[in-house]
DNA sequence: CCACTACTAT
């Protein structure tokens, strides 16, 4: 069994022979037997010189090295001092490279890279490579490996460290290499890294591919660097690398994500310029970002009538769009063509559906898709059961919420940030704030990070709790904790100042929210032209009202309805009918808060014209 | 590369 080292040890019993001779010998007994099974029960100890005899033999096929090599190592007993043992790994990894054994080549690095004994600075190891005198490309083949083995184990900086030192021994390195990085950098979502990856490769003259270059305007992208991505497209289109319908769907995307319209149009004209058509994925975004459910009709429609073939994403934004509308009657007949094209729907598919089924209050029907969905082997994700949380919640149906938590443990599936949010704005819809507070204090305990939404919402309550001095605390606390404030964030605070009364206060934050680049909306104007009411400046009211006009912004029900009422109270009941009729014209439905004021309002213009309605 | 969830105004 053990014969081959017990062989060993009959033949060299002391240490008269040398290190020479015990390497030949080991060789030999590989080079005749390469099949034999290899153990040990009386050698206890290897010399490291003997072993790096034995691999640097070039009458040792690669083969048999490596079944050397993979003794020791399961014999560690053997052998002692890591430096020498390093020295082995490298002396394996060129005879592999000999036989162009690439594959074990590289785990044999990275048992270099991941082994706390072998794990050594970068310069040790380059020098003990220098010390076999290696023609270059071999040498460059080793580096390049070792790039790639270090970022296949997210030593990034290490990495690093290899590009930099083959660039300054002129070793050339490989694009697909840096591909292959880039993509690992990418999966740890290391962006900023993933950029300056790029900027050297770019120094170091690495080819750049369309792949390489959309990769990178993808990591800009989502790190919010739109134009930093739009200038490396425009330094690449100079040096002719041509994008391609990735690249511009990854910006087309960032744009459409970040609202900005100019940027989608000269997307579109870089398109159409460079002659790279509208894909499938172009027609999802665009049917995503579109501002009517006429225009993603018009959209899908083209792309129908171009004979470019529909897959699951587009419909499924398509049938999004149609459950945000809430037209389930066409989302379901999409669903339905979808099915019969012979496309599967996917967790998103279903998502949609059930999001629109939830939207309309229709929990039986958002019940019955999960379940076909499950039957249809999809499994539900936290998305989709905080969808029906969602639509639980805003039933009122708290119950439901503690049974659908439990579900989602079972799932193992704890709660999020979406989670306590949905809950806790749930708790707030029926004034329980108290309740509402102590849900996210719960999250914030378990150690699931605060977001801009929970600031929001933590914030709101307090501003309706009257308490804008923690209100404002909370505001500084999200701003130090690095979450920008919103436009929701900066509304929910101006209209917890405009109903204390503090209309300056408020006034100041809308500037604020200016000089922070959010602008302001409808929401916004609607809770100041409400506090200009509330202390009886209905001038200044209507002037906020027709500055919102010049703003672009679209005055709702909401916004009328409290010009209304406020004109009705002081009974200007023909301004206030000459408001409701505008509002009719702009296709807006009243409520009930509208007829009433009107009502009102005739009232008090019959008993005392004169007076100034404000009494309540 | 894309598609599904949470926060604000009467």
């Amino acid at each position: 069994m053990s014969k081959f080292f017990n062989t060993v040890k009959r033949v060299f019993p002391a240490t008269s022979k040398t290190h020479q001779d015990i390497a030949d010998f080991i060789s030999n007994a590989l080079i005749s037997s390469p099949y034999n099974p290899l153990q040990l029960s009386s050698i206890t100890h290897l010399d490291p010189k003997v072993i790096h005899l034995v691999l640097t033999n070039p009458r040792v096929p690669p083969q048999s090295c490596l079944r050397f090599f993979k003794f020791i190592q399961t014999n560690p007993s053997l052998i002692s001092g890591y430096k020498p043992i390093l020295q082995s790994h490298v002396a394996l990894v060129l005879r592999l490279f000999e036989a162009r054994k690439f594959g074990e080549a590289k785990s044999v690095l990275n048992a270099v890279v991941t082994t706390d004994d072998l794990r050594c600075p970068l310069s040790e190891l380059a020098s003990l490579v220098s010390r076999e005198s290696l023609e270059s490309k071999i040498v460059e083949t080793l580096f390049d490996m070792l790039f790639r083995v270090y970022a296949d184990n997210k030593k990034f900086k290490e990495g690093f460290e290899v590009f930099d030192y083959m660039v300054n021994n002129g070793l050339s390195i490989d694009d697909r290499s840096c591909i292959a990085v880039l993509l690992a950098l990418k999966r740890c979502r290391q962006f900023e890294s993933l950029y300056a990856l790029f900027r050297k490769m770019v120094e170091a003259n690495v080819k750049i591919t369309v792949y390489s270059m959309t990769m990178v305007i993808d990591g800009l992208c989502k790190i919010k660097k739109i134009d930093e991505a739009r200038k490396v497209l425009d330094e690449m289109l100079g040096k002719g690398v041509k994008p391609n319908e990735y690249t511009y769907n990854t910006l087309l995307d960032a744009y459409i994500k970040s609202m900005d319209a100019e940027g989608v149009e000269e997307i579109l004209k870089a398109m159409q310029r460079d002659g790279v058509g509208f894909d499938v994925t172009t027609y999802t975004l665009l049917i995503d970002g579109s501002n009517s459910i006429e225009y993603a009709e018009k959209l899908f429609d083209e792309m129908r009538e171009k004979g470019l073939p529909a897959d699951v994403h587009v419909y499924t934004a398509m049938i999004s769009r149609y459950c945000k509308a809430g037209n389930m009657r066409k989302a379901f007949y999409l669903f339905d063509t979808l099915v019969e094209e012979g496309l599967v729907p996917s967790v998103h598919t279903y998502g949609a559906l059930i999001n629109g089924a939830c939207k309309g209050g229709q929990m039986k029907a958002a019940e019955i898709l999960l379940g076909d969905m499950q039957s249809n082997g999809i499994d539900p994700n936290r998305i989709i059961f905080n969808t029906l949380l969602d639509g639980y919640c805003k039933l009122g149906m708290l119950d439901e919420a503690k049974r659908l938590r439990g579900v989602m443990e079972g799932k193992g599936l704890g709660p999020d940030v979406y989670y306590y949010s949905i809950v806790a704005t749930a708790l707030c819809k029926v004034s329980r704030y108290e309740d509402a507070k102590q849900t996210l204090f719960e999250m914030l305990s378990k150690g699931v990070a605060a977001n801009t939404v929970t600031y929001t919402t933590l914030l709101d309550i307090y501003c309706k709790e009257g308490n804008l001095v923690e209100a404002r605390r909370t505001f500084r606390e999200m701003l130090s904790k690095g979450e920008k404030p919103s436009v929701v964030t900066y509304n929910a605070l101006i209209d917890g100042y405009c109903k204390k009364g503090e209309i300056n206060e408020a006034h100041q934050l809308m500037a604020d929210m200016q000089v922070e680049g959010v602008a302001p909306d409808t929401y916004t104007y609607t809770s100041l032209v409400h506090g200009e009411c509330i202390r009886g400046k209905t001038a200044e009211a209507l002037k906020l009202f027709n500055e919102m006009q010049s703003r672009d912004l679209v005055p709702n029900v909401v916004t009328y309805t409290v010009l209304i009422s406020d004109l009705s109270k002081q009974g200007r009941s023909d301004e206030a009918f000459r408001l409701y009729e505008e509002m009719i014209e702009a296709g807006l439905t009243p409520d009930d808060t509208v007829y009433s004021s009107l009502v009102g309002s005739l009232h008090s213009s019959e008993s005392k014209p004169d007076t100034d309605g404000k009494q309540k």
